[in-house]
RNA sequence: GGGCAGUUAGCUCAGCGGUAGAGCACCUCCCUUACAAGGAGGGGGUCGCAGGUUCGAACCCUGCACUGCCCACCA
């Protein structure tokens, strides 16, 4: 193969199989030069095509689901561009927040280090160095795997550009009221020591127990309340119990007190009963330990009865320990050890009834899986309500859509139940939130909190003590572990609280003092990743890019992420815009094991597309995927699934280095253009119009977001019609060209349809295989008379007039034929190098002239070497039968009668149950009454077939048996 | 608790109202001058279970059973 990239070509020297490697770099580097991925913002918008990337995070290499989801788009894109389109596929990367923090601290903690350690300045400075290297691989990767990103709109969530989108974004929300701190009960990540939102918490059903405990009545000695619960170990932070109003059993409990067990001597030691509708009778005990500090349910009862109970007591701290307020006994002891030993305790008070298995599903961090702690504490969120009635309306009128649509009305539904979004996060790597506080104003309200089992000693330091001793604003951001800052109600909108990107410049308008100190929380980093549709094309500034390329076309996406992402960034660019980023978002599955199982690091069952690229090659592992990827459905991978595919490449591979074998060495055209169509035969006439059945099955495909169906149905043309019977069809009329320099007007035909049939075939494949068809459609060019530099400038195929229903119904004929008589030969054991005669017997002289013909068909395909109309059986002869035509083959010396009398009973049996059933159900006139008439001529036909072949081959039985 | 998928050949999955399909695996034969990563032939399925609609059901409807996923303030 011509190794230099150049169109030049000798057909003599094409490798005999498939050389992905020595082939891939090449096309990389051409279509690079060429500039094929890069989009022009100009021209008519209404001709372009525009997909966003799902921003990997920077955590590390690709996976094989970023292998599928990117193949997808890049078929997407290469479909559009061959099409003719401007197509724009922006690359970029994420952050990742809580995931990428959480794998530079992994390796900080390999070298024995924390974050605390080295301080936020320096970790970030880590973090860059890290997402630099990251990025590299990320995006050499998706080269790697063929995709055509547009590499000069590289976008990344942090970079300045997307930075200004963040805060702009940021600022309106604030202006319009949308963002707004304060204190509330979140989902608390204890090990990543972060709050998180909703969306961001997973359940898993874990085993566990229901403890019953008795909290005993106050003043009535010896009177228990038994309260059922899960989480004993926050029973020290109970501020009431709960009872249904209509709970007979304790209606006369409503109202008392009862002794808070294993809280003697400390604050809340009483606590009371309260009536609350939300408690289930019917479940436990019918009454609940309420703890508004620490389960989301039991906060909203204390807001429902703040007058008859006691607020929040926090004895559960950030860092996941007991906190001071839990009394000496248990402060310090991490959650686990706490309810141990509280279990022990009121074991040894006998205050514990009884312990019920009691499996119930458990909140954990979808980063590190770590029980979730529900905390109250100050945080910055934003109303949904608003955005998520626009993104509501934008589905219900369909201007956006999902693919498959069953996930429309999840959709809708999470959307009509939003809640809020906490937005902020207690880690270094983020947009930091772009808030400012003046520090005399607030000072005694910023507090560095030490978490006790870092620092030794637990004690709070205010900021503004450390200020008093000479500490810079720098290096008490640095010092700092967790900056809380704890501002309520109207303070949050004072004037020494500042909503902006920069350090104000100017004093506090309240007190004079320059003194700022932003925000130390950080954005959740989907706010930026719900913004990029926007970003990406530099908005809120009216760039050229931002006119042309937003909206957007398609996304390309995960499920998993629906909800986190896809939702957020309608809603987003509905609101700032009043269009929706993107028309149709088409949801892939999930790439698992070949057990089902979710790939992950830890289970040790994760692929490396890599791997299986440098091993099969791109094409073979990028056919693979889209093979398997039905709509929205999961994909159980195994390399097994990649060696059909590979094969395949193989065979495609070989198909183009037949044809250019038998093409003369002088570049001469071949078009189908050109093509003289009273000099084609009937092979010809088939294939070109079961060729344009493809095209248009290709298209439909595509336009279904159906991907496997239209790889597979391009697989099934090219190997089983173009291979199988085409091109053997063809090799007779070529073999007669050998050495000859002019085309006979029949070889000139068959090299047209050779050529013109591959060379679209090939442009059918390539946004499948885009390495190998751009590399054989490059040979044929010298002679395929396309002009174009790349497969993909040269247009999507567009076979007109070549519909031939006769010529397929013909072909079918032959084909049967052909096959009838190669299952005899098989069979019977006739050895493959010997040709045989066939006598044909045949009722329709229609069907007789069909078989004349092409007489020339069958010698080829089923090796007989003559063809002539039977005048009665001969002796020594085997009978095939092809609905009204039947073959007999002498075999004299050759034939085992024994075998062929057991293939003819097997035969003859086969076709009286077919017949008996036709006729069975011709005969119900129920049937031939309310059945369409097609059908019922189908079913004539197939009876008079299955009888002709069934007679024909009882009557040969009967004269092998006499 | 609510919802959505899936259940078809040994394996992975198409088909979704008119004779049960593909790839891989398996068996037989063949290195026939594009391809052994190939060719020809073959075996293998009461289409999860039970009802119903229909002339006709893998396909539509209703239950049920498993499996997976999503949602939900199940102490």
């Amino acid at each position: 193969m011509a190794r230099s990239g150049s169109i030049s070509y000798n057909p003599g020297v094409i490798d005999k199989t498939y050389p992905p490697q020595s082939v891939e770099p090449r096309w990389t580097e051409a279509w690079k030069k060429a500039g094929i991925s890069r989009a022009q913002a100009v021209g008519d918008p209404r001709n372009r095509f525009v997909i966003v990337i799902p921003p990997p995070n920077v955590t590390g290499a690709l996976h094989i689901g970023h292998a599928l989801n990117n193949t997808l788009q890049d078929l997407l894109i290469r479909w559009h561009r061959l099409h003719g389109r401007e197509t724009c596929w922006v690359p970029g990367t994420d952050h990742g927040g809580i995931a990428t923090q959480n794998v530079m601290e992994k390796q900080l903690k390999a070298q024995g280090k924390t974050r605390h350690q080295i301080g936020r300045a320096e970790f970030l400075d880590l973090m860059q160095t890290w997402t630099r290297d990251c990025k590299k691989t990320i995006l050499g990767q998706l080269e790697r795997l063929g995709c055509l990103l547009d590499m000069g709109r590289e976008a990344f969530t942090m970079d300045e550009v997307r930075a200004r989108s963040v805060h702009h974004a940021f600022r309106r929300f604030w202006d319009e009221g949308l963002i707004e701190r304060g204190e509330r009960m979140v989902n608390w990540c204890v090990r990543c020591g972060t709050a998180l939102s909703d969306i961001e918490v997973e359940y898993e059903d874990r085993k566990g127990k229901l403890w019953h405990i008795r909290y005993p009545v106050a003043g009535e000695p010896g009177k228990f309340l038994v309260v059922a619960t899960t989480r004993p170990e926050t029973l020290l932070g109970d501020t009431s119990v709960a009872v249904n109003p209509s709970d007979t059993r304790y209606g006369s409990l409503i109202g008392k007190k009862l002794l808070l067990p294993l809280r003697k001597g400390m604050p809340n030691e009483q606590i009371p009963v309260v009536a609350d509708a939300h408690v289930d009778a019917s479940f436990g005990t019918g009454a609940v330990k309420v703890t508004p500090a620490h389960d989301p349910n039991d906060f909203d009862i204390w807001q429902r009865h703040k007058s008859e109970m006691a607020g929040p007591i926090s004895v559960i701290a950030f860092d996941g320990k007991m906190s001071p307020s839990a009394g000496e006994a248990y402060a310090g002891l991490s959650r686990e050890k706490a309810r141990d030993k509280i279990v022990a305790d009121l074991q040894a008070q006998e205050l514990l009834e009884k312990i019920d298995e009691h499996p119930h599903s458990v909140g954990v961090c979808y980063r590190c899986q770590q029980p979730i702690e529900p905390l109250v504490s100050q945080q910055w969120f934003m109303r949904m309500g608003p955005l998520a009635a626009k993104a509501l309306e934008a589905s219900e009128k369909g201007a956006f859509k999902l693919h498959p649509d069953n996930w429309e009305a999840p959709y809708r539904n999470w959307l009509k139940n939003i809640r809020d979004w906490c937005l902020s996060r207690q880690i270094w790597w983020g947009h930091r939130i772009p808030v400012w506080y003046c520090v005399r104003c607030h000072g005694k309200n910023l507090r560095a909190s030490m978490p006790a089992a870092q620092e030794g000693a637990g004690q709070d330091a205010s900021i503004s003590s450390w200020l008093e001793q000479g500490l810079s604003l720098r290096d008490i951001e640095t010092r700092a572990r967790q900056i809380r800052v704890e501002l309520s109600g109207s303070a949050v909108r004072s004037a020494s609280v500042r909503v902006q990107a920069e350090r104000p410049a100017k004093p506090c308008p309240d007190c004079g003092a320059s003194d700022w100190l932003q925000d130390p929380d950080v954005l959740d980093t989907w706010f930026s990743s719900a913004l990029w549709p926007l970003s990406v094309f530099g908005w809120p500034e009216k760039t050229q890019d931002f006119s042309f390329f937003y909206p957007t076309n398609v996304l390309v996406t995960g499920y998993e992420i629906l909800y986190l992402w896809v939702a957020r960034m309608q809603m987003m660019g509905l609101h700032f815009d009043g269009r929706a980023p993107f028309s149709d978002c088409v949801i892939n599955g999930i790439v698992r094991d070949k057990r089902g199982k979710k790939m992950s690091k830890s289970l040790g069952n994760v692929v490396d597309p890599l791997l299986l690229m440098d091993k099969h090659g791109t094409d073979a592992f990028r056919f693979s995927l889209v093979s398997q990827a039905h709509p929205g459905r999961d994909i159980p991978y195994s390399e097994d699934s990649i060696k059909g595919p590979r094969n395949f490449a193989n065979k495609v591979w070989n198909s183009t280095r037949f044809v250019l074998m038998n093409l003369p060495e002088k570049p001469t055209v071949y078009s189908l253009k050109d093509l003289d169509r009273s000099k084609l035969e009937l092979s010809d006439r088939w294939i070109l119009s079961e060729y344009e059945s493809l095209c248009r099955r290709v298209e439909e495909a595509m336009a279904e977001q159906e991907f496997a169906v239209a790889a597979d149905h391009v697989y099934a043309f090219l190997w089983d019609k173009f291979c199988d019977w085409y091109v053997e069809l063809a090799k007779p009329r070529l073999e007669v060209m050998a050495g000859k320099e002019e085309d006979t007007e029949d070889s000139r035909a068959a090299r047209t349809v050779l050529v013109g049939v591959l060379g679209g075939t090939l442009k059918l494949l390539h946004p499948v295989m885009p390495f190998i068809t751009e590399e054989l459609w490059q040979s044929l060019k010298p002679y395929s008379g396309e002009t174009a530099d790349l497969l993909l400038r040269s247009g999507a195929p567009k076979p007109e007039g070549f519909h031939d229903p006769e010529a397929e119904a013909r072909m079918v004929f032959i084909m049967d034929a052909v096959k009838a008589l190669r299952a005899l030969r098989s069979q019977l054991n006739v050895p493959p190098g010997l040709k045989i005669r066939a006598h044909h017997a045949v009722q329709n002289p229609a069907e007789e002239r069909l078989l004349i013909e092409h007489s020339s068909y069958l010698r080829r395909l089923a090796r007989v070497e003559e063809l002539c109309a039977a005048s009665g059986r001969p002796a020594q002869s085997a009978t095939a039968a092809v609905g009204a035509v039947t073959f007999y083959v002498p075999l004299a010396g050759v034939i085992d009668l024994e075998v062929e009398r057991k293939r003819l009973v097997k035969e003859v049996d086969r076709l009286s149950e077919e017949v008996r059933q036709c006729e069975g159900r011709l005969s119900d006139p129920v049937f031939t009454g309310r059945a369409p008439e097609s059908e019922v001529e189908k079913l004539r036909l197939r009876r008079r077939e299955a009888a002709a072949e069934h007679a024909a081959l009882t009557d040969t039985l009967t004269h092998l048996e006499a």
